[in-house]
DNA sequence: GATGAATGAGCCTTCATTCAT
DNA sequence: AATGAATGAAGGCTCATTCAT
């Protein structure tokens, strides 16, 4: 999965400098920190204007460097994109996993699951409004989206899931829960609350009724 | 909700043009006839290149008809993206209640809405593919997104299945579904076969395992 | 030899419109007014700047009309380089046997013929300016800028030189005088004058004496 | 002559190195090396691009060196120019006098300078692309390159021509014909080929036969 | 002294919009 | 009313030059 997301960009690690910021100076100033300072910009940027109307010159000023950096680090604006998912990708890597215990019971699990996706999305909305519009245009952003996006965390949510199988559910079952809790949570989490410019007040509450009646509905005798 | 969309344009009206068509309709019907045939350039163009590197050049080329023509009907570029997503809306008004008989029980009005809204989000996949980017940065075209797309037809949806309410399911109950369904079918219908390229090959299995495993939800004693 | 010229930029031909000015005004404003407009801007700044140093924002600004023009009417910069040179080509052809008499003796054409193509040269500096460099990078330019500038007339120099032929002349020497003819006034009708910033006063010395040598040696018994 | 020379860029001189090669020639021939290598890389590539088209990245990359050695050894690209003007310049001189024997005869001597000269201009080609269209541009480097160009000799081969005086040839008639020979071996060594992108088949008939035409010229009586 | 990363001014070009016809 | 030629503002990118290392 992430094998996929890395190639889009390979050349830019910037998560790997486990080195003190000082030790690898390479060459000059601070590279890492200004490669960031731009992704960052162009996050904040992206999002809120939309790639085509953001300029260049107002992400490098934004960031606080040179317009050229961008062409001499990724290769003009359109690299700078695709730089940007890949670095929110693998920052985002394992989160799901090392952060959240397992609950005590299937239920419970699929509850929490439900609102701790809710939630990731929402926090990602700058990426996810960063890139949707590309996604939507080019299937090779499309899949790196869909990953990030509703699908990211299958897989996981899959793992989770299965660890209360004793209860007669079916791992096709469990396969398709885990594909609604990433579709739900995307809709409900990132593009209601962004569409209509704040969250949902209901969205809770939709959210986790929804989850009951799965819940319900995997219960039956 | 027509209400809404029509604020967004409130000029043009292709569909309803009720006023009887008199004479000079020649006249008239060039008029009406070119606005559509830019609306749907547009559309195509939009969905396929996206807003920004679509050129008005291009919409009339494609239309038939002169650039100067997008601004004397739609005031420019912004004004037909308005225009069109005005006339998709009014075009699809009402399309559910009238095409679909109701089921005879709820688990297959479950399932077949699941079904029709999957592929009417599919059909839609252009206007949807059009609008979404710019939905996504400004709230007001977001709101009419949203009713298009995941949210459009939450009412139909929850009227058609109050008509199975004898059995222990309540209101909120029944919202809870038309929301889950309306964003299901969002996902499955139109991010996914649109993010990947193609009409991924189990979202049938995982839309129908969902509606009745939500189906299963409600039986519960 | 003007066919090729032609070939340089076979879509514009600014002279033919015998027709007068108002009448083909197919479209709008004076189209063939602004492209000559911007050939000769762009003739004398590439001349006195160089065409690198000649920005398209000035010579919209020489011309009296907009930037964007440049584009239309010639595809770019490079593309109005081509069509300045094929369009002094073409306005000049003809003009040695037009505008010279036939001198009553070989010596009097000879020295003619130098005196008149050294002028030449001179009148021509602003045109070849703007091409020679280029003409020395690319072939493809170096054929068209050999043919305006040393080498252009060598046929209608033979020709004239031919009605002499009675005079023990052979047609190899005629050739090789045309040649030389050509090459001298190149030199002595530009090179010298352009790069040294101003008219040598020798010049004439030198021309009229290296004619006389010529011709004296033509006349050997 | 050098003087003149000298003056565009007064501070290199790579081949007049009068001063001892002291201790730590390491160093200065590492400098010295490099400074050659600069005007090496920026002869061909401003031959083959032409100026404007070739940046100091590529010249330092072909050189093998620094980019911000072209600006402290030369003050910048423009600077470079010069410098390799100057030091093609000082690399030739007096190569006419010494290489070349005395011909028998006038006639035998006029043929083998012309032969001569238009071979140097053929090996000087790359120089002479380089440098032309700035001469053209630049009076003060077109005076340099007058005297490099169909110039420079004008004196040297003056000189020799003198040695045969005796023939009835007055001083003013070898004075046109050594500009003369400078210039048509301009013309037919250098434009010619260049321009054409290849040696003209017919330049050394042409040449030679203006040759004899000219020696007869000086023969007649 | 040497290096090459960083800078940012300036360019060509595109394209929505205007308006003469 | 319809057309599309003309306009010109604004953007991405290049590259000579500077300067921290």
């Amino acid at each position: 999965m992430s094998s996929t997301s890395r190639s889009l960009v390979p050349r830019f690690n910037l998560h790997n400098r486990t080195s003190p910021p000082k030790r690898r100076t390479g060459r000059k100033r601070d590279r890492a920190a200004k490669q960031e300072a731009l992704i960052r910009a162009a996050t904040k940027l992206f999002a809120s204007k939309g790639y085509d109307l953001t300029t260049t010159r107002e992400i490098a000023a934004v960031a606080g460097c040179a317009e050229g950096l961008i062409h001499r680090y990724f290769q003009g604006k359109a690299g700078l994109l695709l730089a940007l998912m890949s670095y929110h990708a693998s920052r985002e890597v394992a989160e799901l996993s090392d952060g959240l215990p397992l609950a005590d019971s299937l239920e419970a699990e699929i509850q929490q699951l439900m609102t701790w996706e809710v939630d990731r999305m929402w926090r990602d909305r700058d990426l996810l409004r960063a890139s949707i519009p590309h996604a939507i245009l080019d299937p090779k952003v499309g899949r790196f989206v869909s990953r990030v996006g509703h699908q990211r965390h299958a897989k996981a949510i899959f793992d989770r899931l299965r660890h209360y199988k004793g209860e007669q559910v079916s791992d096709q079952e469990i396969e398709s829960i885990s594909q609604a809790i990433g579709a739900l949570a995307f809709v409900f989490g990132f593009m209601h609350p962004v569409l209509l410019g704040s969250e949902g007040k209901q969205t809770r509450k939709v959210t986790s009724s929804i989850a009951k009646i799965i819940t319900q509905g995997l219960q039956r005798a």
